[in-house]
DNA sequence: AGCTATTGATAATC
DNA sequence: TGATTATCAATAGCT
């Protein structure tokens, strides 16, 4: 640490790097844990050398201690600019995206903070390894209750769309039958005696809605041609 | 670092514990940081004073480092037991849960890992601060998209709900003039002129579907039990 | 905070 | 590699 640090040149080409290298990684990890132990400090060193080594310490858990940090750096963040987040609160929804983006963005980290700050605290107790896989059958129940939900909603909304079109050719059927029967109204018996047999097959599932007709009459333009956009 | 670490006994109680651990603490950051640029290593120092509070050090980006560390992490758990995950890919997917989950389990964590080295080759070059707003926007943007999804897709189910109720009722009180007109069939006039005056509204949205008109008769029954138990 | 005596760390050797 | 050593940095105790 002398000559080299005095002159503090960015590295060393001529001499052995490695060397030089391998003894100061040795006397820093040996620092981080004299330190841990002499203060009662929580540490976490992560070397890597150049050629791509890992060298790590940590005086308890490295995923704990990772943790920690992230949580500091998140309060640190959020602390540094309160303003924004409060105006926002404090205003309803009717302004423009950004804000309302603003809005949600401040609920979602108070969120995740809480998330964190509860999964910290439960879990400190597991190890590693223990937290490891905790994590990744956590990402796989996630993915899993994702994937399950949109394809029962993918299901719900096709079985909509095909009892809706069968709905929509069923009345236009009975549209038919109802200007057949005021065109020809008696004159020919036989074709009105036969679509009347379909119907009275159907009507065990009519209800009493006489009440609902007028109102419903008024908006039947507008419901086709809902259901054509949807479609 | 003599007599202290000589005994090496645990920690300072009588000696100023703060005075010790603030000049360790600056002499170890110097370490790293001499180690960093003397030997172009990668480092990444975490500590936590016995109070909590956080200091830390980031030869580049820490959160290239800790990426890199959990990677690295990673590819050593994952080599010390191939076994168990070449056994899972082998199997069906027939025997019991655990093997499922350990199967799944895989596939996810290599998507995962993949994901990673291809976020992080890309993002190798931003700053700690411009990678933590980015990860920040990223679980903004993706919770934006999932409520908004959500929200449509709500909307259009309930739209289809309230669509499909509308024809429901249109076609019962279709069906009920259906069968007006076959009990009544001419002998109450004024009734049946006004019932088909709202109906020639309403046809200007009929289209042809003779050709359907008898296989979706022979639905119709089980339409309607559908559209109950949806709504 | 600043000093200092003592010990530790380290680069250049072998 | 590993050991030695001359040189200087790190540090505890004190002020």
């Amino acid at each position: 640490m002398e000559r080299e640090e005095i002159q503090f040149k960015k590295i060393d080409k001529t001499s052995a790097p490695q060397i030089t290298f391998s003894k100061r990684r040795r006397e820093i990890f040996k620092k981080a844990k004299e330190l841990s132990v002499l203060c009662d400090a929580d540490v976490a060193l992560i070397i890597f050398s150049s050629t791509g080594k890992l060298f790590d310490f940590a005086s308890s858990s490295m995923k704990k201690i990772l943790e920690k940090h992230d949580l500091h750096k998140w309060n640190i963040e959020k602390l540094e600019q309160p303003s924004l987040d409060l105006q926002n609160e404090g205003m309803a929804m009717q302004l423009d995206e950004d804000r309302n983006c603003s809005k949600l963005s401040t609920e979602v980290v108070e969120r995740s903070h809480q998330l964190r700050c509860k999964r910290g605290e439960e879990l400190q107790e597991l190890s590693i390894e223990e937290l490891q896989k905790f994590e990744r059958s956590l990402e796989i129940e996630l993915s899993n209750v994702r994937k399950i939900k949109d394809e029962k909603i993918m299901k719900e909304i096709n079985q909509l769309k095909h009892k809706g079109l069968e709905l929509m050719e069923e009345n236009e059927h009975l549209e038919l039958q109802v200007e057949m029967s005021k065109d020809h109204k008696t004159t020919v018996a036989s074709d009105s005696e036969n679509i009347v047999e379909d119907d009275g097959e159907e009507g065990q599932s009519s209800k009493s809605v006489t009440n609902a007709l007028n109102s419903k009459d008024s908006d039947h333009s507008y419901t086709s041609q809902a259901w054509m956009s949807v479609l």
